[in-house]
RNA sequence: GGAAGUUUAGCUCAGCUGGGAGAGCAUCUGCCUUACAAGCAGAGGGUCAUAGGUUCGAGCCCUAUAACUUCCACCA
């Protein structure tokens, strides 16, 4: 091992070591018991950003326990396609070259795209692997991959002839500018100061006139109706009257429809049927004409008149004073409201109805429910759970194409000849109903969650009974972040229920997201991003990963600075120099049985209890916790006082005593590292290969399991007590850590605790200390506890004022916990009702400290 | 509009089934003690958001309020 703790000299290295053995293969194993998670697919051209340095260091940590616990561990990596992403991105880059998707065409838009993902994939690959996790790499997989295309073809023809499918209109977002449609959550809303003007609609046998509100003058062209509140009394009577169309001479009626709000603006409304989704429902209530006055380019079509060809934002002002001139223009007023725009040009999306293929949810959502409800599907934290069943609660059907060419087409194909729509496992040839051979594929695409829905078994094999799928599924856990529990783990669920006939996974791990240390999402656009990569780079991999471990609360949003890495740093560097140490007493080792001692016994009963707590924590995903209670261990116990008590029987003459400590000191060492192991796998297998005693590899090595007996050590709990008192009264008094003295101790007991003193002189800045029966007669400074009371000499140091204040301090507080005591233990109703065993505590407390105060009072 | 979460030391957060308020960082003091100055030893620092309630006992349970955050839906 090097003398200074610098990653750079080790990951790589043991990392490509762990690739050449093989540590990271998964095979199914008779006899031996799986466990088996699957990567969430990042976009396989994508970047490592810190959120998937946390989602897969926590997918790592679960692995890399259950894999030494002996446990046939699979975790399985891959990536996804993402479609929309990637066209956009070939479509800017056509451009570029003056081209665009039409004029080069589907095939070589597809040719182009393969290309793409050739080149870069296995480029997050390296990412993740610099972060240290254990994937079976050879089982890589990919949702445009030959297998896996065939698991999405099989699932929806399943789909298909179960009657699941279905072709239906819709109103979705489209973004004029980018010149697709956008899926629901690609649509952000953003406030607005707008205004809502005010329109004066005339009837047409000149009876009058309604004047309807609206945001939105410009779709004026687009309305077939104007709506208003059947039960407003306003227009009593005047329902089915035909109005004027301002600006044209269409005629349009006036329904009625539960849909405006009497409240609202005049509790009239223009209805836009092609344009705004809810006017859409209404028009399909009314039978009403949908008309398309903003074109797929943004401008106003021809219904326009002479405003067509105008965009419609530019069209608006035009349009007002046309008003206006017009006589129509009642008022304008100032609103605010919500507009959507598109998330990657920011451009305002319309609203356009088309026709798309869906999924029908009611059927499908059901059995989906009822696995979370009766347990079969856990969440972690259980809260999610709400999300989860709420969304499937209200599920609407599932819209699953995408007018892209990026992704997996729709294997739906159309006889132009007959009419009839043919879907089957292979494309058809000709047409089975009329044998006519120009088929025509449907132009869209599947939306990218429909591949991720059969991820945890289309990776396995599906739709071949493989051996792997028989072994690996149901999948163990799941672990993603809160953000895609509708789109992809409900999918998931109701996916594997439907072709697996069982849910894909058992426990649903949900983390949160990483922000920056404003707590402030982190993004592209205000630069306030982590790189994980650049972190490696600074602080090595263990620290990446255990930053982003520690502190973390499962299912809470994480602030991340550099500060964190800095910290896990430090930590690393502790447990590297302790490691040093060890490796510096076990020159010349030899594995022999000794006799404990006390501390020897004190620090083993104390490692059994945290490897008792850690697998519990771990065992409830509460990872951090696992984490604090491990280094709290470590460093609070074994190198605060076991290591510095070791180094006076490492020194020693009694051999017995030697041995005893290099086995302990081994023994904790080794435990330790492999606790550690899971969250910081590359400077642990460092230690761990340098150990004289050790496997040929950390990973592969048996993890801790508690012992249902060991016993501690309470003369060491008490001479650690003594030991805390003697260095606070030292510091009372201002003693330098330089400046030492003589100790005199009385135990409590009245023994002479021998095997103590050393330890005692050692750690409590003592040049000589030496059991006693009473008090000293030299002017003493005085360190009391339960266990025993020390009386250092500092002679003219000594200051009895002071002294007596402390004493009166001591009886003060001791008499307060008697007072307290006494007080709970005298009220009938803690007696009767508080559990015994803590009546009992209560009451021993009490005798303790009346026992200390009368030894107090006594001086 | 519906739902969820958060509120504990200067900062970041733990706090189990209700039973004496904790850690790390930061601050202050002392110490280069032979694993570690990226360290060691010690100290200061809290009306557990507010107001009620239940209980022998509340940071934890109940009710209301406030502030912040997020998700879902979305009003012309």
């Amino acid at each position: 091992m090097d003398k200074t703790y610098d990653p750079k000299n080790f990951e790589e290295k043991i990392y490509a070591n762990w690739l050449k053995e093989g540590y990271f293969a998964s095979k199914p194993t008779k006899g031996k018991q799986k466990f088996s998670i699957v990567m969430p697919p990042p976009n396989v051209t994508g970047k490592a950003h810190i959120g998937h340095a946390l989602d897969v260091t926590i997918q790592d940590v679960l692995t890399r326990r259950k894999r030494m616990q002996g446990y046939e561990a699979l975790y399985l990596p891959g990536t996804d396609h993402a479609a929309l992403a990637t066209e956009e991105v070939l479509v800017r880059r056509l451009k570029e070259e003056g081209l665009d998707k039409q004029t080069i065409g589907r095939k070589a838009f597809l040719k182009r795209g393969e290309e793409w993902y050739k080149k870069y994939r296995g480029f997050i690959k390296s990412q993740f692997e610099k972060i240290g996790i254990s994937p079976d790499w050879d089982r890589e997989a990919f949702t445009m991959d030959e297998n896996l295309c065939r698991a999405v073809r099989h699932a929806f023809v399943e789909y298909y002839k179960k009657g699941y499918i279905y072709r239906g209109t819709r109103s979705v977002n489209y973004c004029p500018n980018c010149r697709t449609t956008i899926s629901d959550n690609e649509n952000v809303y953003v406030d607005q100061n707008t205004y809502l003007w005010h329109i004066r609609y005339p009837f047409v046998d000149g009876s009058g006139e309604v004047v309807v509100a609206t945001t939105r003058p410009e779709t004026l062209f687009g309305d077939t109706a104007v709506a208003v509140n059947p039960k407003d009394k306003r227009y009593k009577g005047l329902i089915g009257k035909e109005l004027y169309l301002p600006l044209t001479n269409r005629k349009i009626k006036l329904v009625a429809d539960e849909y405006s709000e009497i409240g609202f603006g005049t509790g009239a409304v223009k209805i836009t049927p092609a344009h705004d989704p809810n006017d859409y429902e209404l028009g399909l209530r009314h039978n009403l004409d949908v008309i398309t006055c903003i074109g797929d380019d943004g401008k106003l079509t021809e219904v326009a008149g002479k405003f067509a060809g105008l965009d419609r934002i530019e069209a608006r002002p035009l349009i007002e004073k046309a008003l206006k001139e017009g006589g129509y223009l009642v008022k304008v007023e100032k609103y605010k409201n919500k507009v959507g725009t598109c998330e990657r040009c920011g451009s305002f999306t319309e609203p356009k109805i088309s026709t798309q293929w869906f999924v029908k949810m009611k059927e499908l959502a059901k059995p989906a429910i009822n696995a979370v409800k009766t347990g079969k599907v856990k969440f972690y934290p259980k809260r999610y759970e709400k999300t989860y069943l709420n969304w499937l609660g209200n599920i609407k059907d599932w819209c699953i194409s995408r007018q892209i060419w990026l992704g997996h087409r729709i294997p739906v194909f159309y006889c132009d000849k007959c009419g009839a729509q043919i879907c089957e496992e292979e494309d058809p040839k000709v047409c089975p109903k009329c044998g006519y051979k120009h088929l025509r594929q449907d132009e869209d695409v599947l939306d990218t969650w429909f591949s991720s829905a059969l991820w945890p078994f289309s990776t396995l094999g599906y739709p071949k009974q493989t051996e792997d799928l028989k072994y690996y599924y149901p999948t163990d856990v799941l672990v993603t972040g809160y953000d895609i529990i509708t789109f992809w783990v409900s999918k998931m669920v109701f996916s594997g229920i439907e072709f697996m006939k069982d849910v894909p996974f058992k426990d649903v791990v949900i983390h949160g997201i990483v922000r920056d240390k404003n707590g402030v999402k982190m993004s592209k656009h205000l630069g306030n991003g982590i790189d994980p990569i650049e972190m490696i780079e600074k602080y090595g991999a263990d620290a990446l990963r255990l930053s982003l471990i520690s502190g973390m609360s499962m299912g809470t949003d994480i602030k991340y600075g550099e500060d964190r890495l800095k910290d896990a740093k430090v930590f690393i560097n502790k447990l590297y120099n302790a490691s040093k140490f060890v490796l510096s007493a076990l020159e010349g080792y030899k594995e022999k049985e000794a006799k404990l001692g006390e501390k020897d016994k004190w620090i083993l009963f104390n490692l059994n209890k945290t490897v008792k707590e850690f697998n519990k924590r771990m065992d409830k995903y509460n990872l951090s916790g696992a984490l604090s209670e491990l280094e709290e261990f470590f460093v609070g116990k074994f190198c605060d006082w076991y290591i510095e008590l070791a180094k006076l029987d490492l020194h020693g003459q009694n051999a017995e005593a030697k041995q005893a400590t290099q086995n302990v000191l081994s023994e904790v060492l080794t435990q330790s590292l492999k606790m550690f192991h899971i969250f910081i796998p590359f400077v642990t297998e460092e230690v761990y290969l340098s150990l004289p005693k050790h496997e040929k590899t950390i990973m592969r090595s048996d993890f801790p399991v508690a012992k249902a007996r060991v016993s501690g050590s309470k003369q060491i709990e008490g001479m650690i007590n003594l030991v805390k008192a003697i260095r606070t009264a030292r510091a009372e008094y201002k003693v330098p850590d330089n400046k030492c003295s003589k100790i005199y101790v009385q135990f409590a007991d009245g023994k002479s605790h021998h095997e103590l003193l050393e330890g005692i002189n050692k750690l409590g800045f003592g040049t000589q200390t030496q059991a006693v029966d009473t008090q000293p007669s030299e002017k003493c400074v005085k360190a009391v506890c339960e266990f025993a009371t020390a009386f250092l000499p500092m002679g003219e140091l000594v200051d009895e004022k002071k002294e007596s204040e402390r004493h009166e301090k001591e009886i003060e507080k001791l008499k307060f916990e008697i007072e307290r005591s006494s007080k709970m233990l005298s009220n009938p109703s803690f007696v009767a009702k508080a559990p015994a065993k803590l009546v009992e505590d209560e009451k021993e407390k009490l005798a303790k400290n009346k026992k200390l105060l009368e030894s107090l009072l006594g001086e």
